[in-house]
DNA sequence: GTTATTAGCAAACGGTCGTTTGTTTGGCGA
DNA sequence: TCGCCAAACAAACGACCGTTTGCTAATAAC
């Protein structure tokens, strides 16, 4: 009862926060540090973002899950309450951590393209380099968990509204095709994900020269990217 | 023995033909026709084309689609040696109608951009609307199904390089990123499928939206994209 | 010292998975 | 008419699935 049964009765970090290194001062009654607790369930979750983002949401078993961690299959119930709430719980986190980025990217830039170009820079970092947690988002697709579908649906839409807003900022011709830029430019990176091997360009590289093809960029066809 | 064991030993139509209707004169002590055996091997593709592509590999079981064309479960081993041999059928099927209406829009077209603008929208109308067979190489990553990943990728790797080909043919300028363009065009087409939904902008029209958006089109920068 | 809570173990639940095996059916060629 | 064979049925196999239940140490609070 009493809401959805995504979280357990288990102490949560705090939902909204980075979850830190639990160092927070927490209030007296709340059960605070002790050898035991650790941090299992960020344990849980890495494991699960891993495996989720290796070969996603089907093919990962709680089994699987759990012998990463080192717990019984069982175990991991006393922290999520099922199998789609541990897949939401990392989506959410992959979603918060690409958004990070890309908005810390997007502040330290000056002009209208200079921040849609950060923005596809930390997007592609994230997306290609950027750590199991971020990959999840792209790899894992709403619909292969229905009871989560909408949900997760959500919080990927809510990231890409970002670059909705970074390309009106834009300053182009008046029939500019901005949405057609949107999707291309999310599109190639986010499927560049299933030909990106570490070793060759760098992820920056690619967002960089995805970018530099736009027709519309000022720097003009073939334009130079920045190193 | 004898080889893999794809092929149970049931009269495939013929492997490298588009499996016809069925009449070709077939040599004399051959089973040809009768009432019974009809073409249940090509539901059966067509059901797991289907479930494959709506599903992906793993949410839809044999099970389903034995249901689907009203076998048992069973049954389906007498056509197919495995899951993964019928994903494989319907994955080379699917490579070869995309191949095949790609091949017929670049012989019809005249100028090198024309005829990548064609392969495009080609491209991304089997991809987008071209039905199961289709979808399913997109939807379907070849390391979903770890015993055949080599020999999807292959054929996944035949189709992209019509389009290397075609990139190559271009008139650009001395420097011009050929490999980031063809992967930006292929990864934005490619990705179009997990937000296209029919009613908007046809697949045709998506495909040259894009186009029109490179820089390195002689049309220029917010180019005109033809009927 | 008692009590409550945290975190996990141990073992199973019913169900579904891909697959195998043995048997049956119906039409065809001889 | 007989035997053959494609094509399916019927029924299970063992393995694995997500999940539940009951219990038990360890820790913290009183």
């Amino acid at each position: 009862m009493l809401g959805d049964p995504l979280h357990p009765n288990v102490p949560q970090p705090s939902p909204g926060q980075p979850s830190p290194v639990r160092s927070n001062p927490v209030r007296s009654n709340a059960r605070q540090a002790g050898p035991r607790p650790a941090n299992r369930r960020q344990d849980l979750l890495d494991a699960a973002a891993r495996l989720f983002s290796r070969q996603g949401f089907h093919a990962a078993s709680m089994r699987d899950i759990a012998r990463a961690v080192g717990m019984l299959p069982g175990s991991l119930y006393y922290h999520f309450a099922s199998k789609d709430a541990l897949l939401l719980a990392v989506y959410a986190e992959g979603v918060r951590r690409i958004a990070e980025r890309v908005d810390a990217a997007v502040a330290s830039a000056a002009t209208p393209w200079a921040r849609l170009e950060a923005a596809c820079v930390a997007h592609g970092e994230m997306l290609l380099d950027g750590g199991d947690y971020a990959q999840v988002v792209i790899r894992v697709r709403p619909e292969d968990c229905a009871a989560m579908e909408a949900r997760l649906t959500a919080l990927r839409d809510a990231h890409e509204d970002r670059f909705k807003a970074l390309v009106a900022a834009l300053d182009l011709p008046a029939g500019a095709d901005r949405q057609a830029l949107r999707l291309m430019l999310l599109g190639a990176l986010n499927w560049s994900q299933t030909w990106y091997r570490p070793g060759g360009d760098s992820p920056a590289a690619i967002a960089r020269r995805f970018l530099a093809l736009l027709a519309c960029n000022p720097r003009g066809p073939g334009g130079e990217q920045a190193p």
